[in-house]
DNA sequence: CAGTGAGCGAGCTTCCGCTTGACTT
């Protein structure tokens, strides 16, 4: 048995640190943290100093029973977890949940996983802080109270199975109101004009475009400009050259690893991070959960060696990078290649091209600056003080921009510069075409999940860990939904000025597509607008940040964690009661106006179910009427039109197989009945306007699908089918699913067989966790 | 999946941050 036993957080970290220590060295890890609050109870005694009531974590009982028969035949346990609050945690668990000896224990933290920084922090072991421990207690306790006093209020109060906390709700809250600026916003339009001038020089012949440093706020002044033009001298006044440079982006982390492999490989984040853990465990790259900008010395000298020999030596420069983020805990390296000279990597398409991006983001951080010429010409008209300005751009030395370009959210915006004509000062220049185009101004874009993610690590919110569960827990609890919005055609105006006639005409643009954006739902949108109402100190933009503060004063061993909890639940705990008591049921209800039939109000809110409309009072003798919204439809934006349209349902529209055929919108949207069988309709299909024909259709089509699935069915018993789902071949007797043995062939089995296999207790379906309906 | 919109009131839901697998009938 080895004498040394090393537990790190990760598999496969201990794995590489295995092959750099002895024969004498075990190395484990410890899958995480090993002991949390039990997920079932409060787990927090509030009565006396808020102290937390751990277990081991279910799902780690096995790795904690592993570990303490090598903790107990090692002489040294050496805890080797991260050097951040949340590591330094999880040695200290470890030394309870182990029951270590603390003569036996030894405490080493390094950076970055090299053999060198493996060796050193060996040789200088410490003990465990107690201080930082005590800042993640702080952390976790304050979660917990705030999770699961805040949850339970709105199931009360506005629906079961809610949920709130530190975390999620801000970006619940960022979503809703960014909707709402969308909402508000309204578009202006103003005149941009732009010119094409001939020149024909001692150089030769070629164009110049320019643009106009002015925009016009109305078509009338523009045509007068342009009217202006018709007798103008144009002019070339100054040509004004500078050098300039760009310097390349820092080297990955999690956020920004995320945000470009989603402008430029259109992954979703948790795509983003499934395909990077599978880089990580096969070697290719260095850990993917990080917030740091850092590079080890060793990585920077094989970056250095690789872009000396692949591009030459002035391409190399070794550059240092320091994080700016808020809260920001540098326990690894940035994202990295563990091997430069690694320029491709075997796997799948994902996989590839991920890596490809890592290498050359982490290469062009240690290349030097390109170097850039910008030339700005003004050219002036004659008879008006307004001047065009033609700008260009050249490179003259690409620099790091060889292998790596580094993308915005808004580059749409950019235009392209390019080179400039050959010209000189004084000279004049014909002109060709004066265009007037009627612009729009943008509305403010919907968050995607990666400028999500952005935007929540400049508010110091979550962690490399838990960017994409975050973004899971709000697309599950459906506060939001990820969706793509179709553009819409708009007119503009487009004047020219050729020759010495004006023509104007209307020209046609689409607008504002969205692809993969988040948008609040009306259930995101009204809890929102609760936690604002009694908790806007939770959902505060700066929360996070001033507790983070606190617990960092923890850290340094000038705070108790207690006493800051304690000064934080008393009032936090206070508005809970508070709340609870005095305030009503939050339906978000509002009066819509009259139905012209009864004269009844109309109402749209927040039902058991979602988004309802309700015709009549609620303490009426005659119970009122409900409808559900239509997807797309909204209780912020629907109209008491569309309200009235939603109380025809159900509709008949004829008859079928001598059977009627009605139209209705249920829990999953519009469907048609026939004969007691529900049939969906398509997105496409609008429940208002869909005819018999198409209806009919759609029975035909679910039935056509129906027979395809039917891999087996037998004469005797017409209750016993074998049919193809979408894990594969199953069996089915009377609406009872049940699994058939690997070893049989589906498409050979006898009605004998299958009710074999329905008696086998191993083939019965087990219970998944099921979301409780009713 | 299942097509509702309440109050006989069971028992359940929930947080954030560390890690990786198990695997649907």
């Amino acid at each position: 048995m080895a004498k040394n036993l090393v537990i790190v957080e990760s598999p496969a970290k201990a794995k590489t640190i295995e092959g750099f220590l002895g024969k004498d060295f075990l190395v484990k890890s410890s899958f995480g943290h090993v002991m949390d609050l039990s997920k079932k109870k409060l787990s927090v005694d509030i009565e006396d100093g808020f102290v937390p009531k751990y277990e081991i974590s279910p799902d780690k009982k096995k790795i904690v029973s592993e570990l303490k028969k090598y903790a107990d035949d090692a002489k040294t346990v050496w805890l080797a977890s991260d050097e951040d609050r949340e590591g330094e945690a999880i040695a200290w668990h470890l030394v309870n949940a182990l029951k270590l000896d603390e003569k036996k224990i030894k405490r080493i933290v390094f950076h970055e996983i090299t053999k060198s920084a493996i060796t050193k922090a060996i040789e200088n072991p410490r003990g465990i802080d107690k201080n930082l421990v005590d800042a993640q207690q702080a952390r976790r306790v304050l979660d917990r109270l705030v999770g699961y006093e805040l949850s339970p209020l709105l199931w009360k109060k506005v629906k079961p199975a809610l949920s709130a906390g530190r975390v999620q709700s801000v970006a619940v809250r960022l979503i809703a109101e960014r909707e709402e600026d969308i909402n508000k916003f309204k578009s202006k339009s103003s005149y941009n004009i732009t010119a094409k001038f001939d020149i024909n020089n001692d150089f030769g012949k070629s164009i110049l475009f320019a643009e106009l440093s002015k925009r016009f706020n109305t078509k009338n002044e523009a045509i007068e400009f342009l009217e202006k033009c018709k007798p103008a001298e144009f002019t070339i006044a100054d040509i004004e050259t500078k050098p300039t440079k760009k310097s390349p982006a820092p080297p990955f982390t999690t956020s920004t690893l995320q945000q470009e492999a989603s402008r430029k490989l259109g992954f979703s984040v948790a795509n983003t991070m499934r395909v990077a853990q599978q880089l990580y465990e096969s070697g290719k790259i260095t850990y993917m959960r990080t917030d740091s900008v850092n590079l080890s010395n060793l990585a920077l000298a094989m970056a250095n060696k690789e872009i000396k020999e692949s591009f030459g030596e002035k391409y190399a420069k070794t550059r240092k990078y320091f994080t700016k983020t808020k809260g920001a805990q540098e326990a690894h390296e940035a994202i990295r290649p563990t091997y430069f000279n690694v320029k491709k990597v075997e796997g799948d398409n994902a996989q590839k091209r991920l890596y490809n991006l890592i290498w050359k983001r982490t290469i062009a951080s240690q290349m030097s600056d390109a170097l850039l010429e910008k030339t700005n010409v003004t050219v002036n008209i004659s008879n008006l003080k307004e001047k065009f300005i033609a700008k260009g751009e050249v490179i003259k030395f690409d620099g790091f921009l060889k292998v790596y370009f580094e993308t915005s959210d808004q580059e749409n915006q950019e235009e392209q510069k390019g080179v400039l004509p050959p010209l000189r000062i004084g000279e004049k220049l014909l002109r060709n075409e004066i265009i007037a185009e009627e612009k729009f101004t943008q509305q403010p874009p919907r968050y995607s999940e990666a400028s999500l993610v952005k935007k929540m690590e400049e508010l110091g919110i979550g962690r490399p860990s838990t960017y994409a569960p975050t973004i899971s827990t709000i697309l599950r609890r459906e506060y939001v939904v990820k969706e793509d919005k179709p553009g819409i055609q708009r007119n503009y105006i487009f004047i020219s000025l050729k020759k010495d006639s004006i023509t104007d005409e209307i020209k046609i643009e689409k607008s504002g597509y969205e692809k993969a954006k988040l948008f609040p739902t009306d259930i995101g949108i009204l809890v929102n607008k609760f936690l604002l109402q009694y908790f806007d100190n939770i959902i505060d933009y700066n929360f996070t940040a001033s507790v983070e503060k606190e617990f960092d004063e923890i850290a340094e061993g000038q705070k108790i964690w207690n006493e800051m909890i304690g000064e934080f639940y008393g009032p936090f705990h206070n508005k809970i009661d508070n709340t609870l008591e005095n305030s009503k049921k939050f339906s978000g209800e509002k009066l819509l106006g009259l139905d012209p039939k009864t004269g009844k109000n109309i109402f749209v809110k927040i039902g058991r179910f979602g988004p309802i409309v309700q015709l009549g009072e609620t303490d009426d003798d005659d119970k009122p009427k409900f409808a559900g919204l239509k997807k797309g439809q909204s209780i912020e934006t629907i109209t008491l039109e569309e309200a009235l349209e939603l109380f025809k349902f159900p509709r008949n529209i004829g008859k079928y197989e001598d059977i009627d055929l009605t139209i209705a919108i249920g829990r999953f949207g519009p469907y048609v009945m026939h004969n007691k069988l529900f049939y969906s309709l398509a997105k496409t299909d609008d429940p208002t306007t869909i005819t018999q024909v198409r209806a009919v259709e759609l029975i035909e089509e679910k039935r056509k699908k129906a027979k395809e699935n039917i891999i087996r069915e037998f004469k005797e018993d017409n209750s016993v089918k074998v049919l193809r789902g979408k894990y594969g071949p199953y069996l089915s007797i009377k609406k009872k699913n049940f699994k058939i043995p690997k070893e049989m062939n589906p498409e050979e089995l006898t009605l004998e067989d299958c009710l074999k296999i329905a008696e086998d207790p191993k083939n019965v379906p087990k219970k998944r966790f099921s979301k409780k309906r009713k």
